[in-house]
DNA sequence: TAAAATTCGTTGCAAATGAAACGATGTCAA
DNA sequence: TTGACATCGTTTCATTTGCAACGAATTTTA
């Protein structure tokens, strides 16, 4: 009994694509991490940023990485009980918390990206369109969602 | 004082692309539903399940729609709450539950979609590439994860 | 300066989440 | 039939989540 109902493919719909490719990915990524690691993907976005970008605050991170604040601040703590990483408040701010990756942190890190390397290219393997073409159009989507 | 660190680079690794456009898009949807209708995400997917597919059960539902089997019984009854959508036991196996959106149900779909519209052509619009090919390829991913 | 406002990272708390257990129902095989 | 097993949707429960409040530190304003 459909009355005005105006037409719309869900399918078809990006957000709705776009999330649940997401959930895909991440799942898949999480449960490799988890069982090979015990790490979460949090975590795992944590540990990169320290070893391959001189974000190195909690404030930087949150915001390179897209982190929630305190998310960013419970998995620091899980890290350094860990040992992957040490604190160390800035002298010239003493708000600033400085992050440093460890010898075993960075171990880890140099475990942990060959891992996810593998993953991206059975991603790839899989899409039979062009893969860089699509890691341009996700570049090109993420810049065109964050500034405007 | 990086070691042996592999090189790897975050910003165009593809998990994390889709992790931040998937939060970005379904965090801005989510408050447009959410300030206008009072509707989350899941709740706005099943609606649309039950006014564009023939996915009539709560199982069917969750299938199509990448939603926790939880999470669907729980907005159904918010929704049947709220008289969006009505429960009726299948006579043939009655652990089945039928969902049909009540007038107030279709009504309300009729109001969303072209919200969901809008949305989505705001985000073609700053995107700068050919956005048929971005949908055409995310459906070519979404694809390529789920059976493989 | 002093006071007000801002920023940093952490923490408290209520709500959301998801895995597993559950009761009810249905199917299958002996 | 009967008993074992599977499936449906709900609910329980422990964990995760994110907002907002917080103390500490800094910057801005008057």
């Amino acid at each position: 009994m459909k009355h005005d109902l105006p037409s719309f493919d869900l399918e078809g719909y990006l957000p709705y694509q776009v999330s649940v490719i997401a959930g895909q990915l991440s799942a898949n990524l999480a449960s490799l991490y988890q069982e090979k690691f015990g790490i979460t993907v949090a975590e795992w976005r944590i540990l990169v940023n320290l070893a391959y970008s001189n974000s190195k605050t909690v404030r930087d991170i949150q915001q390179r990485v897209h982190l929630d604040k305190a998310k960013v601040s419970r998995a620091v703590v899980g890290l350094e009980d860990r040992g992957y990483l040490t604190k160390k408040i800035d002298p010239d701010d003493r708000r600033l918390l400085h992050l440093e990756l460890t010898e075993e942190g960075e171990t880890l890190v140099a475990e942990l990206v060959p891992l996810a390397q593998e993953f991206q290219s059975k991603v790839a393997e899989k899409f039979q369109d062009d893969f860089a073409t699509l890691q341009s159009q996700m570049t090109q989507l993420m810049k065109a969602l964050s500034d405007g």
